[in-house]
DNA sequence: GTTGATATTGATTCTGATTCTCAAAATACA
DNA sequence: TGTATTTTGAGAATCAGAATCAATATCAAC
């Protein structure tokens, strides 16, 4: 029964999570749940048009949504809203953590990551009772030249 | 109200900004302005609102939502989003940046600050040639005693 | 001040992401 | 296997926020 990918890992707690609360799970749940353990982060309409593509044709967009919200709940996932109408889903278990630099300029977007950060976040967490299972970390500034970046100007008008 | 108060500093900051960009100080942005630095955050409807009881009635919630965005690109304001449809927006000026942790199973948030992590911040800051006006920091996990959180099996189920 | 070019506004409509609805299908437990 | 329950897909509904546009306000130059 036991098909031996690491797959199988986030499928057992995934299963095991839906049991905990009388939830089923589904071809759609598991399959839904493939797709978005291979991506580092992804939307829901992406990720519809991946699995539309796949054998299993029959998905609807609703499914999708539900299910990257359940996600989200048992802590797979996390939502996040860089611009404004998009959603996208973070795929939590995928690589190490990275916190994000935002130029308000140019809009461009670094990356990085800082374990003393981290260390003193987890501090900060058990001195109120909490235990952490996930962060978002976003600065925001200019660059150092920002006369370089993308015409501010323009950007503010651009409304 | 009366002249002389601190509002003057954000309304002179604010023209400044205007005109360095070809963009006019009309009666609604100063109204906006005005009310926007009287809270710690809003969403735009509740500012909206808040406006239109006041003796200007005149007041499109179109340029609520244009005026909030152009707040934001001047660095006054910036975009939440908490829970998953309203933008919430921050007033940065109003009081000491504080960050949030945030009970996935109940959905409690407390408020704090660390010093010490924001001193971690500027310098990772620097460290890419940045300069900081603010962050979002957030802090996801759960409160060391959530079995006395809204029962959180319910919490999954309402999906 | 008046003028005129330009930006902004309010009312309205539109958009598009997300959620809701509900009958039909799938799942899990006995 | 039967059956109570959950989940699904398709489409409709929702709702925040953006776009439209004619009317109005602003501001800099006179």
């Amino acid at each position: 029964m036991h098909k031996g990918s690491s797959l199988n890992k986030e499928v057992a707690l995934l299963k095991n999570l839906l049991t905990q609360n009388r939830l089923k799970l589904t071809q759609q749940r598991e399959a839904i749940l493939e797709a978005f353990l291979k991506v580092d982060h992804i939307t829901a309409e992406e990720l519809y048009r991946v699995i539309s593509k796949k054998k299993r044709p029959q998905m609807g967009l609703a499914t999708i949504y539900r299910t990257l919200n359940l996600l989200c709940k048992i802590g797979i996932g996390q939502q996040r809203h860089f611009d404004d109408n998009r959603t996208i889903y973070d795929n939590v278990l995928h690589k190490k953590h990275h916190d994000h630099l935002i130029c308000n300029k140019c809009e461009k977007i670094i990356e990085f990551e800082s374990p003393a950060i981290e260390r003193l976040q987890e501090e900060m967490a058990a001195r109120h009772g909490f235990t952490l299972s996930n962060h978002r970390l976003e600065l925001f500034g200019h660059c150092i030249d920002w006369k370089n970046c993308r015409d501010w100007q323009k950007d503010i008008k651009r409304k």
